[in-house]
DNA sequence: AATCTAACTTGCAATTTGAAAGTAAGCCTG
DNA sequence: CAGGCTTACTTTCAAATTGCAAGTTAGATT
């Protein structure tokens, strides 16, 4: 309902989703917030992925002005900053919890797949869960940081 | 499970498909082919969000390469390319619906609440019946174009 | 006071994008 | 069957974005 922002490509709202989500970073910021319980900045950049601090930087700030996360000082060490998802940002979980049985069950992943046929069954259950822990604060990760993949590890096997 | 592709990131799921689908155009070249009936470069080109025809062309090549779309010249003219989603370009269409769900809640957009609002209840009827289209070759549009968001109307109706 | 640390910025080269113009293959018309 | 159209691209090139490395700054720690 809000928010009208600057000129629109159009008004087809998957269209609208991704000219604010539709980049290699932003998706996984939030993933790393909903999923894994990571809160600040140096966290997000020992994630696995290396993000360079500059495009981390930026893509806080444009989900913040996008209204997806907030960001807060910390009490105990002022030079923390805390992000957490808003509202907008937790309703994302249908999207990431799709975009992970898509990705697990047409490429080649670290996910095993008990896990993910569970998650699948269970589409529900599993958002209603990620909820629950975004308001409860629960801060334990919900799912880990599946290392490499099948390739990535038969290559460090077979060693050349 | 197929497709090792070069080096990724990381194994994580999501990571995975954001490398393959996370831009700007991607996901909408899918959803023209998906619930618009569009099959042509020129359709995609006429599309509504104007994009630009080496960025179509690059699209269209990787969306092949990713195995989501495969291209087949058509008998009558053969310089048209008819393009047409694959198994796993079809499975993306939880991903697509919940992308428009959150675009359409929490965006100004020209989705009208109550066909959203009905996509919401039945999620996994939308899904079967996008899926039987594609089954059936059926190409007649499922969802309109979508011409412009509230604000931009408004902002004619309020010339100046 | 000196050092460390977290969260950024800055500089800069390399890549990607986007608008416009060009091209090549295949149709279509007189 | 020549000349003009149409479709699906390429090419060109300027502008924007990315990614790496090297600062910088406010605040904690020793």
């Amino acid at each position: 309902m809000p928010a009208p922002k600057r000129k629109r490509r159009s008004g087809c709202p998957v269209s609208v989703s991704l000219e604010i989500l539709g980049d290699r970073w932003s998706l996984l910021i939030v993933r790393d917030l909903m999923v894994r319980g990571l809160r600040t900045f140096k966290e997000f950049q020992g994630s696995g992925e290396h993000i360079a601090s500059n495009i981390l930087s930026d893509r806080l700030r444009r989900l913040e002005t996008a209204g997806i996360i907030s960001a807060e000082t910390q009490e105990s060490d002022r030079r923390r900053i805390s992000y957490r998802l808003t509202e907008k940002g937790i309703d994302l979980a249908p999207v990431l919890l799709e975009l992970l049985l898509w990705g697990a069950r047409h490429e080649d992943t670290a996910a095993p797949c008990a896990v993910i046929a569970g998650m699948e069954a269970n589409r529900p259950k599993v958002i209603a869960e990620v909820r629950r822990r975004w308001l409860e604060k629960d801060q334990t990760p919900f799912l880990p940081k599946f290392q490499d993949s099948r390739a990535d590890r038969e290559a460090r096997g077979t060693k050349s």
